[in-house]
DNA sequence: AAAGTTATGTTATAGTATAACACAAAGAAA
DNA sequence: TTTCTTTGTGTTATACTATAACATAACTTT
């Protein structure tokens, strides 16, 4: 996927996360602060036991439920988000929006994830959700496949045959 | 969701379970089959091990592999589906037909799951691929709310009070 | 400072899934 | 039929994911 924006989009999370917490009275302690840095950190969803062991790494030794709560934290602040369909974890892209939903595109090939959040989606799911009688409250959706660069390598290399 | 034909649909399945197996070779064995069984005699997703724990019950007693390995080959075959924002399993409601993606409303009360493949929802799939430049293979869609019947009861219990 | 609230530490355990190797059964070939 | 091959199952062990429960610490409010 490589946009190199992602960089950018990241540091802006980790200081969105500063303002919404001083907003809200909520505490962004350096636990789930760093938490909120590794996650940002990679272009790839991270799993909750990698995030332990980065944080052993460097010496700050917490057991699985200190991370499972600064997970919980900013999931409910919607820092982050789970992608249930790989066990792991994102930043948030866009931490600012009032948050409907996230989409996400997942590449099988280099790991890198990035949110498809748009109306199309939304209106062909609440559409979904009416046409059955459905009161929609959250929906996962993860579209899993080759991102555009892993796409043209996988194309090139058949071609190179 | 209380649809009626759940009953039908399921003796259906087991009975295309038999038939496609004929026609492909391969084998619908007493585990597998007992598997998808009691996968298709519940409206409800049913958790691996509460398939391991119900043929304990009956006096065949498998250890983990011997059942992730009769989900695996009723996946494959599309026979049933994972919900991974449950970690559940659930049976095809429409075995049958050639199988794009399955996309599922679950209910969060009443724990009843209803399919709910629908071209607009592939086609918005398809074109925020597209628009991507990203090549879908496989996608999760799972939207969680209220079915028909929990949201009226929940409806009926507010305008009472 | 005392009391109340929120966050973290710690131990233990529950829940989900698979690797690896041995054995058995079914189907194909000799 | 016997042998060979493939496929499926049994078994042990273990990896991975997540949370309950209770103790302690830190921050807030009074």
């Amino acid at each position: 996927m490589r946009h190199k924006t992602h960089q950018r989009c990241m540091r802006s999370t980790l200081k969105w996360a500063e303002v919404l917490c001083r907003q809200k009275g909520m505490r962004l302690t350096p636990g789930r602060q760093r938490v909120l840095e590794l996650i940002c950190a990679q272009r790839e969803p991270i799993k909750a036991y990698d995030i332990l062991r980065r944080l052993q790494q460097e010496g700050y030794a917490p057991h699985p439920p200190t991370v499972y709560r600064a997970l919980e934290f900013l999931l409910t602040h919607k820092l982050i988000h789970r992608l249930n369909s790989c066990n792991a974890y994102v930043g948030c892209t866009h931490p600012r929006d009032s948050h409907g939903e996230c989409y996400f595109l997942v590449c099988s090939s280099c790991g890198e994830y990035h949110e498809c959040c748009n109306d199309r989606l939304a209106n062909a799911i609440r559409r979904t959700a009416k046409d059955n009688r459905f009161r929609a409250t959250h929906t996962t959706l993860e579209i899993h496949g080759l991102c555009r660069v892993c796409a043209a390598t996988a194309k090139a290399s058949r071609a190179a045959l």
